[in-house]
DNA sequence: TTGTAAGCGTTATCAG
DNA sequence: CTGATAACGCTTACAA
């Protein structure tokens, strides 16, 4: 409104009728201990917010030599929610808790962006001066290496490379599908099949033994089929896997698909066999992202992405504490998921041989 | 590698036996000719890159008063990419192409988010130092209005306010539509629903116009029902608005929602009501962002978001110019919609009476 | 507790 | 065509 320029530490001292350097003061040490006497510090503030100041963030970081800009390599190139939903969910909340705590995230497509070809990645991050990167979900080790091996703060979130020591905050896939696993048992399921993607990847093979644990408690580790396993996670692969197994002579009477697309490719094979869900089948879908609004309803095993994100956060932002000791070992955060129920799931079309558990409701 | 602070541009004058001032020279006007001699400029490059230097964002951008931040105010605040495709999609186009101009993006949650709410929305920019604005399809003409009066660049995106006198870059859906609509005509529909918004929103009205004009040019204006209203696009909204059509003695033998979460909600209708997709019902939605990967695949309009995120950053840039004379009028752009068709048409179970035209395939 | 002064790494103006 | 020199707006010893 009133001056087109923003005003600066300097127009504030002048008004406040003390030195630049104290109005540093005022608007630096508000986290510590006022090291400014009450009265000045109240005539600065005053001043300030009648010239409207607020400090210049770019001035403040060319002087603190910190950027204030964060990089996120997602695992995927993304391109629509429905193909990898994770990336965008996570770059959401990933993005909105940098904001909150004053850094901004430039998203740096993974293998294939141009912007990173040209170069690399790690010359791409020093041209931008981040402060620290975030992997979400790095699929090799390499780039994470080769980050670490530039010196720059490294967390890797929802499924790290443990091969490369950086700190983690991952996803603990137990809880929620121990959860589900629970709720299918105690519907009267008894074969229930696993779709998730294979391969070396250890936190994919964290939810197939969360799965299998869950079923070893009911001891059901024999009455399971194999699992099903896709190679990467996509609707059509999942489409295509599990098309086979519901030709099957006794086919299981639910279905857990370790993510919410290879649920969506999972129903498309039902729909097209004509087998009804849940009466039929009993779906239960991971990653919680768009179950909820798919047909019917899918229940659910909820990644706490919203925390995860938090947490990165707060992970980086201790690694570029200057305070923080050198030879201090990275920390290993663990989020939890947890189980919703919808309406995909209901007792099996006729109770198995020698089940001695009355179905639920 | 070599060495942990990155190397400035006196370093490189050093190296090169120049003055500081040349490498500058050399690094800012490499787009007009050449202001500097060809031998010295190849020789600063030269020692430029064998020291890896690359000028410093942050000082460039305090010298030059452009922070080189951009901020995105969505319409709004985003949750899932099931519950609010085009947000989801837009920022991720928007912000890679804004990447690759040199500038970051940051998305200001809409009203509610508490990053804002304390002070405003013009006061949060201010402090962010951003260098212009782009809204994506805001819903009232208040926060732009004041924007603009806060002497900020604002661009708007995809459906404009267009009391506020801003450039533009919107979606014109009439091709898509009515490419659509010929489609349906040509498989033999003539009762042909309209899902979408209500409302006093332009563009909202924009997408219905569009569906009358396609169905007038093929005289079928009064064989269609009314149109069904929703208050917002999501997916309960459509459902709960499109059941008491499916229940009419003679019901529409298609539909087109305006928007791939209506579509969702119709799906819901539909399955529940048993009505098979496309046998007993065609079903095309606007946006196709996920509308490939529902079952069936859905045919639908596609917007072109990309392209839109592209030229809004193209019309920011060129506001951003100083060269730029003031009294210019802002720019108009529009994007055009295309039809894409898949697995969720086929010409109606019985053909309607008096039709002329015979049906396809 | 407060003021002085030296940068942070650029770009831009103005001589030469 | 090239080199000094003064900002850009702030933080941070160090001095008073």
């Amino acid at each position: 409104m009133e001056d087109m320029r923003g005003a600066t530490s300097v127009d504030v001292a002048r008004r406040a009728g003390v030195s630049q350097a104290t109005v540093s003061l005022v608007f630096t040490g508000t986290s510590g201990r006022t090291r400014v006497s009450a009265a000045t510090r109240e005539r600065v503030l005053a001043a300030a917010t009648s010239l409207g100041y607020s400090p210049h963030p770019l001035a403040r970081a060319l002087r603190q030599r910190r950027s204030g800009i964060l990089a996120l390599v997602p695992r995927v190139h993304r391109t629509t929610p429905a193909v990898a939903p994770v990336p965008f969910q996570f770059s959401l909340y990933l993005t909105r808790a940098a904001l909150h705590h004053g850094f901004h995230v430039i998203e740096v497509g993974a293998a294939g962006d141009p912007v990173v070809t040209e170069g690399g990645l790690v010359p791409f991050l020093r041209r931008r001066r981040v402060d620290g990167v975030i992997f979400d979900g790095p699929d090799n080790a390499r780039d994470v290496e080769r980050v670490v091996a530039a010196g720059l703060p490294v967390v890797q979130a929802i499924r790290p490379q443990f091969a490369v020591e950086t700190a983690t905050i991952m996803v603990d896939p137990a809880p929620g599908i121990g959860a589900a696993i629970d709720h299918l048992v105690a519907l009267g399921h008894r074969r229930i099949a696993f779709v998730g993607r294979g391969g070396p990847y250890p936190t994919d093979r964290t939810r197939l033994d969360a799965f299998q644990a869950a079923l070893a408690r009911h001891a059901l580790v024999a009455a399971t089929a194999d699992p099903v396993l896709v190679a990467d996670y996509s609707v059509d692969q999942a489409y295509a896997a599990v098309r086979p197994l519901l030709a099957q002579e006794t086919r299981p009477t639910a279905i857990f698909a370790a993510g919410d697309n290879l649920a969506l490719g999972v129903l498309r094979a039902l729909y097209e066999a004509r087998i009804r869900v849940p009466d039929e089948m009993s779906l239960v879908s991971y990653d919680d992202i768009f179950a909820a609004d798919l047909y019917p309803p899918l229940a659910s095993v909820a990644q706490p992405l919203a925390d995860v994100g938090e947490q990165a956060i707060t992970l980086i932002t201790a690694l570029l504490d200057p305070a923080r000791p050198k030879d201090q070992p990275a920390a290993h955060l663990l989020a939890a998921t947890h189980f919703v129920v919808r309406r995909s799931t209901c007792p099996p079309p006729r109770p198995s041989a020698g089940n001695q558990t009355a179905p639920a409701g």
